[in-house]
DNA sequence: CGTCATATTGATGGGCATCAATATATGTGG
DNA sequence: CCACATATATTGATGCCCATCAATATGACG
């Protein structure tokens, strides 16, 4: 039970290089939460009091127009955290999160705990700050994506970027998530995307089945990546 | 000449509540810099050696996507500052800085000195992170705002969003920046932007001549900034 | 096997970019 | 001060991309 809770936080990156110590600190302020699909975790606008790190299971960080719609912003997968900028500003927390897999576990770290260490140790706080420019520079590739970018190129980006092996065909990969989450993420709808790949399949650039899908021609993709 | 350099980092947000002495130390590992409106501070994909505050005029910081077209990230005025995340994550400048004026003035802060500093004193460290996260949600609300609201929406949010005074007929605002600016900050066309307003304006509800705008009905603009 | 979420496919329309032409500033040198 | 050059702004015509609505298909799972 705490051992899950241990080896998730010594795994993570923000506290590579802290005494034994200290993180037995971070250890005895952190609890594992468990949650099915649908459950949320985080509400925007609610005042913050931890920050987590998926342990299994998968989590999307969203926020929600005035008119309703819902914009995700990441989808989270296990090992990687969210909402250290809402504790480390001591404020509410800019954006929902809720669980879209069924069994999964998150670590919670509570926020008091978190900084009074960050400022003691000077090591957190350089590691949490190159931590927090890598969410920053991953935005602004977002921004600049959603702006320039056509869905076909957002969509051609997102593919070459998963993790891929060869194939007698061709690099093939898998869909992490589903299509539909896919879509969301890339701000497009459903059919959108669908389409996409037809046209790609009928363009034999891609052999599409399922959550499978094989480049055959990669170079192709990379072109569409790069245009518009 | 040092005072100008004195005056302007004194007065940034990030170095309150430091000692003398740092601020001293501060300043002398800094210098002014005057270019002309074109003129490039920082090239993406360069190592960076420093970080920037605006003096005087205004500066732009965009990317170039693969296929030339540029897109902006930020238009920033006396007072900002920009570049830190890089500086902190020691690595290469991850977009491009101009000025979009003759004249501009910005105190260049270098990384060595700043980094030591940071290292030495806890409550920079506090300031800087804070800071840090202020950019994320602001980036946090384009990419929102990019994915599910319209070209129309996202104008007038911008306009409700500028330094306006009472006026007799409603509230008066002066762009700070040339149409052509804040339609490439709003990702839209030149084009676009001049068709909704005449679209506003043949509506009543607002009245615009050149860089002067008088909302007549904010509660209509408020209203379209929250839909779509 | 029935139920529900996910995916696919078609038809339609609107928003916005693009191209093109003109007007209006803004600035420069004679 | 005017003529010219250049950037900015406006307006129109056209078309495409993509969302929306709707229907069907194809899973997943109790």
């Amino acid at each position: 039970m705490s051992d899950a809770v241990r080896a998730t936080i010594r795994a993570l990156p923000h506290f590579q290089g802290l005494d034994e110590a200290v993180l037995e600190r971070l250890v005895a302020a952190s609890r594992l939460v468990r949650v099915e699909r649908g459950e949320a975790l985080v509400h925007e606008g609610r005042p913050c009091a931890a920050f987590y790190a998926v342990r299994r299971g998968a989590v999307r960080v969203f926020r929600v127009a005035p008119d309703g719609r819902t914009q995700v912003l990441h989808h989270l997968g296990p090992g990687q955290t969210f909402a250290e900028a809402a504790v480390l500003r001591m404020g509410r927390y800019p954006a929902s999160a809720e669980a879209t897999r069924d069994g999964t576990e998150v670590v919670e770290i509570g926020a008091a705990t978190f900084l009074q260490i960050f400022d003691e140790d000077r090591r957190l706080a350089r590691v949490m700050v190159a931590s927090l420019c890598g969410w920053l520079q991953r935005l602004v590739g977002r921004v600049e994506e959603l702006s320039v970018a056509s869905a076909g190129a957002r969509l051609a980006r997102y593919l070459l970027d998963l993790p891929a092996r060869e194939a007698d065909e061709g690099l093939e990969l898998r869909l992490p998530i589903s299509k539909r989450e896919v879509a969301e993420q890339l701000a497009i709808t459903p059919e959108t995307l669908s389409r996409q790949l037809r046209r790609w399949h009928d363009g034999g650039v891609i052999r599409s089945e399922r959550s499978r899908i094989v480049l055959l021609r990669p170079d192709t993709l990379l072109a569409v990546a790069a245009e518009s």
